[in-house]
DNA sequence: CTGAAAGCGCTAACAG
DNA sequence: CTGTTAGCGCTTTCAG
């Protein structure tokens, strides 16, 4: 069916080593001979057999991408990054969505790992703590990034934003922007989430504002979940005046909700999201959001992980932080 | 390093080929055998090496998804829907994302079938009559199913919804709602892009009503050309007073500029999109769109071509219609 | 510089 | 029912 690297020695009249040698570059092969058999080669389109190939190099130059949900763009365009840098390299990149499930991610790694990827690049849903699977990880020797979630006590390679300072960077915005009741819409119990509220703390402190429980709502990552809690906030009495939202998604999802109520942004209340989505400014209210530079951290992740993916002794853990970018919109704007 | 079945043929005292078959469940063992190779099997956590598998059965259980554009998340949905229904049969689905190109497309594909995957899902970006890539394919006898986009000419499997019938039933709807000068910001020029155009026209036409050139804008798949489209819309005199866009992130740049304008949505102009993409709800006016059920279509042609990887003959080309869905919301209601 | 030998881990085909 | 033989297409090792 497919040349082979047989048919074209045959057809040379040189070994089969000619061959594969000549094909990759090998140094010990005389420059006529090679470009015989490269010629030939170009002329029968050879196509190397890869599986042939990795069955002895053990290298598949498959990637494993593991994250939450693809609908997030976020992620979306962090997928777009990492193949953008790994392709090149001759990656193919396997794309695993784990529906922000911790269990799933663990079955897919899993997988990912039986499918021999030469390695991961991992936005974790694990719960802080749960580190079994990256110590799998380790013991088998696949090297992995970290992206967008760090993993307390995972030494383990990391790009992507200090959440607690995403957190306070959102927060005192609200602050600076006259809010005097601000409240927080909080993510799941990964990093992000924990880091953020973490951050929005450390900003209330800083102006030596209070940080009343009622104010924390549970959402989750979706707009759907910031809908229900922002409906809950506005119980509260007094009401909040300005919202930190663990992500873009919530955040539109809790607009709603204050629309719907007959109350309008930012005048009554101020929002700020996360994550800058391509579409947040057409939204009902264009929103002000913290930027991740998500293709950035794609790329870096994809760069660092290729590193580690070429030599031979694991590299020492490298944290790489992005810095967080406002972008203030209308929904936050209440001064000029 | 890992367990091979060498390891535990010999560990078990029976030959290589007990073990291979006792794990394939092949009828020609018996019983007890079965059972004691398998426990052990499950002791030692083995896991059959598939690329050494794959290398003599021709088959590696991977499968490409080949798409114009992850950001837009009706093509991450469709992702989802392919994923949830393959990997349980033990494929593993890899994503290539084209950026709406067709060059990098073809690309793409040579890329994936060189990697031997064992079919392809393809929301094709070339433009009508580009066949070749798809020549080559049954050339290789490659299964393969189109989504989204059917190709004019070629004998190919297809899910999606007719074009043709979601561009008129959008612009009924706009005739319906009482507008009487509709335009029409037209998509790329593949199949949805032109079908659309004609279900658009046959409205009209239906109703006795002119196709006015200057009403058919020219946008592209994104927000920003949609935004473009609709300023040079709003410079025709009269101007419209109904659009029907080529899909949702177009529709929403179409708002944007609408507003901008200084004028309303729906009262001056309403907007019909396409894709119900999941953030519709949330735009500045929620926008009303035609659904296509992406994940089913996903799923759809996942089983379709689930099935053409197995039988060994292939079989003839099935074309999948799902009906397209109206989903009214604010962005056309102009009557109750 | 070139090539012969050995083998990666598994399965198909057939022999006992 | 079990096992033997012969590869899949390529690379690694080592001898010419």
């Amino acid at each position: 069916m497919a040349v082979r690297m047989k048919d074209i020695a045959e057809d040379l009249g040189v070994s089969l080593m000619t061959v594969s040698k000549a094909l990759r570059n090998h140094s010990d092969i005389s420059q006529p001979t090679r470009d015989r058999v490269l010629k030939r080669m170009r002329e029968l389109n050879y196509q190397p057999d890869w599986i042939a190939r990795s069955m002895v190099t053990r290298r598949t130059y498959l990637v494993g991408l593991v994250l939450p949900d693809l609908m997030h763009s976020f992620f979306a365009e962090v997928a777009k990054g990492v193949a953008r840098k790994l392709q090149p390299l001759g990656y193919q990149v396997v794309i695993s969505d784990t529906g922000e499930d911790g269990e799933v991610e663990q079955r897919q790694v899993e997988v990912l790992v039986n499918r021999k990827v030469d390695g991961l690049i991992i936005a974790s849903a694990q719960r802080s703590g749960r580190l079994e699977m990256f110590q799998a990880l380790e013991r088998n020797k696949i090297p992995y990034v970290l992206i967008d979630r760090m993993l307390a006590g995972a030494e383990a390679h990391y790009v992507g934003v200090k959440d607690d300072d995403l957190g306070a960077l959102a927060t005192s915005h609200l602050i600076q922007q006259g809010c005097r009741r601000i409240a927080h819409i909080r993510g799941p119990a990964v990093a992000t989430g924990v880091g953020r509220l973490r951050g929005y703390r450390r900003a209330l402190a800083r102006q030596g504002m209070e940080v009343k429980p009622e104010y924390i709502a549970s959402g989750q990552y979706g707009d759907n979940t910031g809908y229900e809690a922002m409906q809950q906030l506005l119980q509260t009495n007094p009401r909040p005046d300005g919202v930190f939202c663990y992500n873009d998604p919530v955040a539109a999802g809790a607009i709603k909700a204050i629309l719907e109520a007959g109350l309008r942004v930012p005048e009554d209340i101020a929002i700020v999201g996360a994550g800058n989505v391509h579409y947040s400014d057409l939204l009902r209210v264009p929103l002000s959001t913290v930027d991740q530079s998500s293709t950035a951290i794609g790329e870096t992740a994809a760069e660092l992980l290729s590193a580690c993916m070429q030599s031979k002794t694991p590299p020492s853990p490298k944290r790489i932080f992005i810095p967080p970018r406002l972008v203030v919109r209308d929904s936050s704007r209440r001064r000029e």
